[in-house]
DNA sequence: CGCTTTTGACCTGCGC
DNA sequence: GCGCAGGTCAAAAGCG
C-alpha cells in the first residue's frame, strides 16, 4: 500500500534548533554562543548556519504536513471504498458470525482489518438481517454493546496487576481465567456506574506477557477526570496527555499501545513484539495513525495549530536571536 | 467506617 | 438436555 511509502517513522520535527547546535558544538562553545546571543552580539557564521538550519526545519514541517495531509486524504478515500465495498457486498465479512462467543474469538484471534468504524459487531450489514433475532436474545446487552475498542498497554511483565492507566477510575467486579489465555481476565466498572455504562477487560497478550490488552465496551456519559483538571484534549488519546505513548498495537482490532514502562525504561522504547517488522503490522500500523489522527476534527486542528504554533515559536526564536 | 478488591457461586448463551 | 465457558453477582476480606 501507498501509506508505508508516505510514512516516515522516524517523525524528527526538528522542534528545537538548538539541539542540532547543541549537538554540532561543543559544550563550552555552545555556552559562549548561547550568552553572545543573549547580549545580541552578531555571530554572522552561526546565525548563517541556524537561519539555513531552521529554513531546513521549516521545509522539512512543511513536508511532513503535505505528508500528513496526504496520509488523512487516502486514508478517507480508502475508507469510503471499503464503505462501498460493504454496501454492495454484505456477505462477505463473515456474515454467519453473529454469535456473542464467536464474535469475540474472531476479533481476538484474528488479526482482520476491523476498523473503528465496524468495530460494534464484526458482522457489519449484514447484522441487520440478525440483528433483531440478538436483540430478543439479549436486550440487556444490546446496549452496552454500542461501541467497542481496544488499547494495548505494555507494562513489565513482572507486573501483575491488571490496571490499564487510562485516565478513568474502575471498579472492579470479577476476575476469570479464560481457556485461551491462561493470564486471568479483570472485568471493571465505570466507577460512575450505573450512571456511566461503560466496562472494560483487562488481560495479558497470549503472545506478549508485557501487554495488557484492555477491551472497552460503551461509551462514557461523563467527562474525563482529567478535563475537569485540565480543559484540553479531545479524545481519549488526548485525554492520555502526559502518558508516554509509543504507538505500537495489537493485531486484533484498533488500538492504541501505551507504553508505560518507557518513563522508567531510559526512554528506549522496546518494539511491542516481532511482529512490527512484518508488512501486515506496518500496515496496520499506518492504518491505526490514520485512524487515530482523523477520527476526531479537533485533534487534526490542534496538530495543526501544535505544528505551526512550533513553527511559529521558531520563527520567534529566530527573531529574537 | 466506607470503599475497593477478591473470589466462589450463580446465570446465561452456545455447541454438541 | 447437558456440559462448558464467559460474564456477573455479592459476601467476605482488605485497606486507608
Amino acid at each position: 500500500m501507498e501509506y508505508t511509502s508516505l510514512v516516515d517513522t522516524s517523525l524528527d520535527l526538528n522542534s528545537n534548533p538548538l539541539q542540532f547546535f547543541a549537538a554540532e558544538t561543543p559544550k563550552q562553545e555552545r555556552e559562549s554562543n548561547f550568552f553572545q546571543f543573549g547580549m545580541k552580539t552578531p555571530v554572522k557564521q552561526e546565525t548563517g548556519a541556524l537561519v539555513e538550519e531552521l529554513n531546513r526545519v521549516n521545509a522539512e514541517n512543511k513536508k511532513l504536513t503535505e505528508m500528513l495531509t496526504s496520509l488523512c486524504e487516502n486514508y478517507n478515500t480508502l475508507r469510503s471504498q471499503l464503505v462501498d465495498f460493504m454496501a454492495k457486498n454484505p456477505g462477505t465479512e463473515n456474515s454467519t458470525i453473529s454469535k456473542k462467543r464467536k464474535a469475540e474469538s474472531t476479533t481476538n484471534a484474528n488479526s482482520n482489518n476491523n476498523t473503528g468504524a465496524n468495530h460494534d459487531r464484526p458482522n457489519g450489514n449484514s447484522e441487520s438481517s440478525s440483528s433483531d433475532e440478538d436483540s430478543c436474545k439479549k436486550p440487556r446487552e444490546e446496549h452496552i454493546k454500542a461501541k467497542i475498542s481496544k488499547a494495548c498497554v505494555r507494562t513489565e511483565a513482572s507486573d501483575t496487576s491488571l490496571i490499564v492507566k487510562d485516565g478513568y477510575q474502575w471498579r472492579k467486579y470479577g476476575q476469570k481465567v479464560t481457556r485461551d489465555n491462561p493470564s486471568p481476565r479483570a472485568y471493571f466498572k465505570c466507577s460512575f456506574a450505573p450512571s456511566c455504562p461503560v466496562k472494560k477487560k483487562v488481560q495479558r497478550s497470549v503472545e506478549d506477557q508485557s501487554i495488557l490488552v484492555a477491551t472497552y465496551e460503551g461509551e462514557h456519559n461523563h467527562p474525563h477526570p482529567s478535563k475537569l483538571e485540565a480543559n484540553s484534549g479531545s479524545n481519549r488519546s488526548m485525554a492520555l496527555g502526559s502518558v508516554p505513548c509509543t504507538t505500537s498495537l495489537s493485531s486484533s482490532g484498533p488500538t492504541i499501545t501505551l507504553d508505560l514502562t518507557k518513563s522508567k525504561a531510559n526512554d528506549i522504547p522496546k518494539p511491542p513484539s516481532q511482529r512490527v517488522e512484518s508488512p501486515e503490522f506496518q500496515q496496520f500500523f499506518v492504518d491505526q495513525m490514520a485512524s487515530s489522527l482523523t477520527k476526531d476534527p479537533s485533534f487534526k486542528a490542534a496538530l495543526a495549530a501544535a505544528i505551526s504554533g512550533r513553527m511559529f515559536q521558531q520563527n520567534q526564536t529566530q527573531k529574537w536571536s
